[in-house]
DNA sequence: CTTGTATATGTGAAAAACCATATATACTAT
DNA sequence: ATAGTATATATGGTTTTTCACATATACAAG
């Protein structure tokens, strides 16, 4: 993992926020991001592509629905910097968590969206 | 400290070599750092600049010379990250390290280019 | 087989980042 | 003062990144 291409995924700010979350919530579908930041579909999945092809994070097909999750064949470095950022910066993703609950905790969140 | 303009200052390879070879040595100047890298002076002078404007970096004028250092008042997060992306990647400055030792240490060094 | 939903990708334009070259500033030494 | 060295900045052009919008694919349900 070079540690260029590793901070170049994480200096855009709908990836950094993709990342936290997925890394909090364990693992998100594409629609639930989508929600929790307030952006289009075609921008969020076209991150998570980016995020996925450089390796950060992992998906799962499961119907019609993607779900990523952070990859854990990842360094042991840089998954310690993805728990520290988090950890750190609490307040990063107030407005996101805020959003993504109104959506309800799955499965009612997979019903109402996904 | 905004961790996408934090990740951000990472993202580019000069930066980020600028920043572990700082980390590793205590303290550099840009001249040191322009041999190390084999870069033109311009081009290391104005990605010093930028980190030294995001606050990663604070500098010490003495003569002619211009010596860079991490900046104490980073939060501990991003101290953190810095160290151990270099703990982890040691490669990474093989090449940068070689060059700043062809220029013999500091007092000579600084006799012999700065 | 049609409709609807979730996701991905193509395309062209706008914005941002990066660079090389030239030049300016500031200090040192002669 | 003049010349030399270390560093910073201005300028204009090139490359890279990001985006919005349109469209494609894949699955599910009726």
């Amino acid at each position: 993992m070079n540690p260029v291409q590793f901070y170049k995924c994480l200096s855009d700010e709908t990836r950094l926020r993709c990342l936290m979350l997925i890394e909090r919530e364990g693992e998100l579908c594409v629609c639930e991001l989508t929600e929790a930041l307030g952006e289009s579909q075609p921008k969020v999945s076209r991150h998570l592509a980016q995020l996925r092809q450089c390796e950060l994070l992992i998906d799962r097909k499961q119907g019609q629905w993607v779900y990523y999750r952070i990859n854990p064949a990842l360094p042991d470095w840089a998954k310690s910097v993805l728990l520290q950022t988090n950890d750190a910066n609490k307040a990063f993703l107030r407005k996101n968590l805020a959003n993504l609950s109104r959506m309800g905790d799955r499965p009612n969140r997979a019903a109402s969206c996904c």
